[in-house]
DNA sequence: CAAGGTAAAGTCCGATTGAC
DNA sequence: GTCAATCGGACTTTACCTTG
């Protein structure tokens, strides 16, 4: 490649009538490089390498894979192998994201700088700790919704995590907030994640919470693991609850613990002077995110679609919410999944529905449908046989119940 | 065509960071 | 603290272009 005074200097000699091989001579190139300048007219830019870059085209999807994967080369990479057929090596991929980076890397901190809108998201984490009530050291799971915008708590304690204690805890907070925000997002959401893919880092939620969201109208949201815990974030629900209101504290009783939590967040928490926002949440929460937040009124508790996992007891029943209900008898000390929907408890075994009964408003009630009890007429010859030492059937029903009432409603159904 | 130049792709390795 | 994942700098190889 010849420089621009080199090829000016060709050009010249060849006007003033100098032969290619003189002027080739005369300058100590090559006599093909005279001519193709001449023929060119003047000197031209180096020709890039036509080397066709492995990822070209591909910017778009990089992008958005970039965001997505929180800024794993690597998992794109595999991703471009296997979705698009295109096998290079990961220093290829990170030099084709890196100005990308830059960007999410200021969007990242945008949404750090600039405050979530009032009504928008709700967080939600579980953190387990443990809690010395009535002198023992229990294991207890703390519930805690934090409102975005008003930095807002609504705590609980559960005994577990699971599913349906976050269904509790988030519809207790809707109530105690009066309103549903728009989205709610999980933080190491274990129960409620179906398909948690460690590679592409992609995050089913089950049926249940997808029902859930919709019943209540909030999008859900996986918080990505990658890195969210610590960036960003300066406080943390969980933490603040157990370093403040718990460490420290011990509780005459579970009830004792309940009430602290409650009291706690609305004598501590509520009123703190927030460290970002300078403000206690609570005044930021009239001020401006209670009216933010899609009102609940009318709106049904989700619990009209509720799925348990109970044991059918020994008197033929299982109890949901403090009642308790009936299923065949042959069940006894089996596990079924209750269902309950539409003013239904519906009841199964395995595939099969076993039993459907109306939802018993009270407590401590039983219902009972008496073709649960058929057969039974059996019962007393099996218990006179075992009584006299004979083999006893394996599922042979220790009924808790006086005979007498079985009798009583095997007789009223027939 | 061979030699040499350029840019992209590939390889290696140390530093950093998060999980444990 | 260790360990592993990840990133980016420095270097090497490869692909494509120009020149002699």
């Amino acid at each position: 490649m010849l420089e621009p005074d080199e090829v000016s200097a060709i050009l010249r000699l060849n006007e003033l009538g100098w032969g290619s091989k003189r002027i080739a001579r005369e300058l100590g190139i090559s006599r093909n490089t005279v001519k193709e300048y001449i023929a060119a007219g003047g000197w031209t830019p180096y020709r890039q390498p036509q080397r066709k870059k492995a990822l070209e085209g591909q910017e778009s999807w990089l992008k958005e894979r970039l965001r997505q994967h929180r800024g794993n080369a690597d998992v794109i990479r595999q991703e471009l192998a296997a979705e698009k057929g295109i096998v290079v090596c990961l220093r290829t991929v990170e030099r084709a994201v890196q100005r990308y980076r830059q960007e999410l890397a200021a969007e990242a901190r945008a949404t750090v700088r600039f405050e979530t809108a009032p009504g928008k998201q709700l967080q939600i984490d579980f953190g387990e700790r443990l809690v010395e009530i009535g002198g023992a050291k229990v294991r207890v799971y703390l519930f805690v919704a934090t409102l975005g915008y008003s930095r807002r708590h609504h705590v609980r304690a559960f005994r577990n995590e699971r599913q349906e204690n976050w269904f509790d805890g988030l519809e207790s907070a809707f109530m105690k907030f009066g309103g549903v925000p728009e989205e709610v997002l999980f933080d190491n959401a274990r129960a409620l994640v179906v398909e948690h893919d460690a590679i592409t880092r992609t995050v089913v939620f089950n049926d249940k919470l997808s029902a859930f969201a919709k019943h209540w109208g909030f999008r859900p949201r996986a918080c990505a693991p990658y890195r969210a815990r610590t960036k960003g974030k300066t406080e943390n629900g969980v933490g603040y609850v157990k370093r403040n209101a718990i460490a420290g504290r011990a509780f005459p009783s579970w009830d004792a613990l309940e009430a602290h939590l409650e009291a706690w967040t609305r004598e501590v928490a509520d009123l703190r002077q927030h460290g970002t926002t300078g403000e206690p949440p609570i005044e930021r929460f009239r001020r401006a995110e209670a009216q933010a937040l899609k009102p609940i009124v009318g709106r049904p508790p989700f619990q009209a679609a509720r799925e348990v996992i109970r044991r059918v007891q020994a008197d033929c029943a299982v109890e949901i919410d403090g009642n308790a209900y009936s299923v065949p008898w042959r069940l006894i000390g089996e596990m079924v999944r209750v269902m309950i929907a539409d003013g239904l408890v519906r009841i199964h075994h395995g595939i099969h529905e076993v039993a459907v009964h109306p939802i018993c408003a009270g407590r401590r009630r039983r219902v009972v449908d008496p073709e649960h009890f058929a057969g039974l007429t059996g019962f007393r010859s099996n218990r006179a046989a075992a009584l006299a030492g004979s083999s006893v059937a394996p599922h042979s029903p220790a009924l808790l119940r006086p005979l007498g009432e079985y009798e009583a409603i095997v007789g009223g159904g027939f």
